[in-house]
DNA sequence: AGTGTCGCCTGAATGC
DNA sequence: TGCATTCAGGCGACAC
């Protein structure tokens, strides 16, 4: 369940095999993600050479040199793998594309749910495009700041649990990092957004920074579809505070569980949220 | 326009 | 044991 940190890792560990190098071929073993594999994918990135690396919300985008992006979500449980020159290949199931360049290195895209999305743009597209047009700001940004929350969440009826996850109010925060940053606020995942005093989201914001950075640090958080693009795994979810803690301690608890019961487990549109009752009741 | 729900998809975990 | 059910969740599509 990559959110930003593991696509920003993910990202990194793919910058010093790709920069450079330009894409020899494209093996397409299987198209029909959810959303396609586009058919002309061979024809328009082979033999270009990957100029930058970036990351926008939980895309990683690959820039080439026929000024065309290479853009790769992965969904729920995509992984990309590094296969080193000269090594053997041993097929695993669901390794759907297989990209290899000059230098010999293999990467290897796998995706059991195949939820995950892979198609090209032209850059000058990069912000008009129909994935990326609606996006909020990055978390990191100085736009996401106390006065840009505050009249984006003004009259909003919905938790604000819900409005973290949505990606027109700030990208990259997933189910888990929005149950982690809310802990570490206080605020009850239940609240309506609108409700939230200017002062508090305030709090909110450098919390989310430290959240993230701090999973980035920790090369992400290895579930069980996510693992670093070198195959490593990441180590973050032994810091989770609340998230699939039902009914255990929270992070920083001092409440007897016998009595509280520990971390709730709720359902808010479809998705879990984890919470501390105790812990998170400010509005 | 804003909000809520469903479907996509497979594998792991759980239930009977 | 083995089969069936539930659950995970990012995001697009759709309904209201």
């Amino acid at each position: 369940m990559p959110e930003l940190p593991e696509v920003e890792t993910v990202m990194r560990g793919l910058e010093p095999v790709l920069l450079n190098q330009r894409i020899r071929s494209v093996t397409m073993n299987r198209a029909d993600l959810r959303i396609p594999l586009p058919h002309d994918l061979q024809q328009t990135i082979v033999g270009q050479t990957v100029n930058r690396l970036h990351r926008r919300a939980k895309y990683i985008l690959v820039n080439l040199s026929n000024a065309q992006i290479l853009a790769v979500h992965l969904g729920m449980s995509g992984k990309i793998s590094i296969l080193p020159a000269k090594t053997n290949y041993i097929a695993e199931p669901h390794d759907h594309l297989l990209i290899d360049l000059e230098s010999g290195t293999r990467l290897i895209y796998n995706d059991p749910r195949r939820f995950g999305m892979i198609f090209t743009l032209p850059s000058e597209d990069r912000y008009s495009h129909k994935a990326f047009a609606h996006l909020g700001p990055e978390p990191f940004s100085n736009e996401f700041d106390a006065d840009y929350l505050k009249s984006k969440l003004k009259n909003k009826t919905t938790s604000i649990k819900q409005a973290l996850l949505d990606q027109r109010l700030v990208v990259g925060v997933g189910n888990i990092y929005a149950c982690e940053a809310l802990y570490q606020a206080g605020i009850d995942p239940k609240i309506q957004a609108g409700k939230i005093s200017k002062a508090k989201l305030a709090s909110l914001i450098p919390i989310i920074q430290d959240v993230l950075s701090r999973a980035i640090k920790a090369g992400g958080s290895t579930l069980k579809d996510y693992r670093k693009a070198d195959g490593e795994l990441g180590y973050f979810q032994h810091s989770f505070n609340v998230y699939d803690r039902k009914g255990l301690s929270c992070g920083n608890c001092d409440c007897n569980i016998d009595k509280t019961g520990g971390v709730q487990r709720i359902v808010q549109s479809g998705r879990s949220t984890f919470f501390c009752p105790k812990k998170q009741r400010t509005r």
